[in-house]
DNA sequence: TTATATACATACACGAATGTTTGTAAATTG
DNA sequence: CAATTTACAAACATTCGTGTATGTATATAA
């Protein structure tokens, strides 16, 4: 085989990854070979372990081509005090939501997560990062939540922390029902579903 | 090998079973081998095919020891129609997280199918029944609320379809992050939690 | 322009897990 | 008590995917 230029080898770079994200949405991540990945990209095996370590470094290549942008919604929440914290937050929840309704690439490889899979101690740094990172965010939830309970903005009986539970739980789950067969339109209805949760933390 | 009393060999089974529920949930499920089962059940994989078709049978038993009575549950809520469609619907969910806290099996279960896996195409029945349990369960959650709407338990500004959006959403994100990794007393914390985002279904 | 690194294709070696086949001693049946 | 079935163990064949080694023509650097 020809040596191919710069740009040409970026170029199948990327369309690895295009279709080793749609394999992996398809098939599951352990199912898909990374002969399937070669073939649906258009080129052998030898590409794919060129451009790779192995299917765990694909893996990380096409997650982190998307779960980016997230990260950095989130950190702007936190690095966001704001007059008033409650209102704010769900906000920024109904962002994320819309986020995720409008981006298909996102759809696709939080499919990938939430589908889930087992591919060995490979990727447990991977998902430990993942689920480290699940942790700092409803850490930094529970963090404005403290601040909109010293503002008086949840009643007494509700505890930051518990708050943070239902928060996490809520937003986590209407993304991951949504992503797997949601038929309706997210992005039209996430203001209105986080007005009626977050009107049930405001009066109890 | 000698052959082995008809009390004997239903122990073997269950000991298989206990075997791989604890190896899927500890490695995964396609992480885990026909060999590892039958090592930690004290036998050869010779037992293991001759109690089991192959892996996809073991996974179907394993789930269905857990999940009958969670099924149960759900079916009793829709024959119950009372006159409290709301409250019974807040009860129910509370009781669906007790249950989940106290059984030790069901949690192990669950943890399985959260995680997730994909064992390919011997795996898709399975899943598939799996998937349709979940839409029947969104459905008669729509049916009860409706029943709210109509006695007047629901503001109109709420509709039935988009609040069971909202409480599938709600309790099957508590599920989720409590099996996966809940540091907390979910049984403690259920009617707190199931009160405070029922309060904002009541009025926004 | 020549030398070298590049961007793959091709071919091979290897292990791992599966499914199957055969063997067998004891339990069960009639 | 004989005949047969059972509940496995043990050995075998086979497939499948991975990783690696090698080949090679060309882009790029000097």
């Amino acid at each position: 085989m020809a040596r191919r230029t710069n740009e040409q080898a970026e170029a199948t770079r990327a369309q690895l990854l295009d279709a080793a994200e749609a394999l992996f949405c398809d098939k599951g991540v352990a199912s898909t070979t990374l002969d399937m990945i070669a073939r649906a990209a258009g080129v052998t095996r030898g590409a794919v372990y060129w451009h790779f370590k192995n299917k765990a470094e694909i893996f990380e290549a096409v997650c982190d081509r998307a779960t980016s942008p997230m990260e950095t919604m989130l950190n702007t929440l936190a690095a966001e005090p704001g007059e008033d914290p409650l209102g704010s937050l769900e906000r920024q929840a109904c962002e994320i939501l819309q986020l995720i309704a409008r981006d298909a690439r996102m759809r696709a490889v939080l499919e990938i997560l939430f589908r889930g899979f087992d591919g060995g101690p490979e990727f447990a740094e991977y998902l430990a990062r993942e689920e480290e990172s699940r942790r700092d965010c409803r850490c930094q939830i529970e963090s404005v939540l403290e601040a909109a309970a010293t503002r008086g903005q949840l009643p007494p009986s509700v505890s930051p922390a518990k708050a943070a539970i239902a928060v996490t739980a809520f937003v986590g789950g209407l993304m991951h029902d949504w992503v797997l067969d949601g038929d309706y339109d997210l992005a039209d209805m996430a203001p209105y579903l986080t007005r009626v949760f977050f009107s049930g933390l405001r009066n109890t």
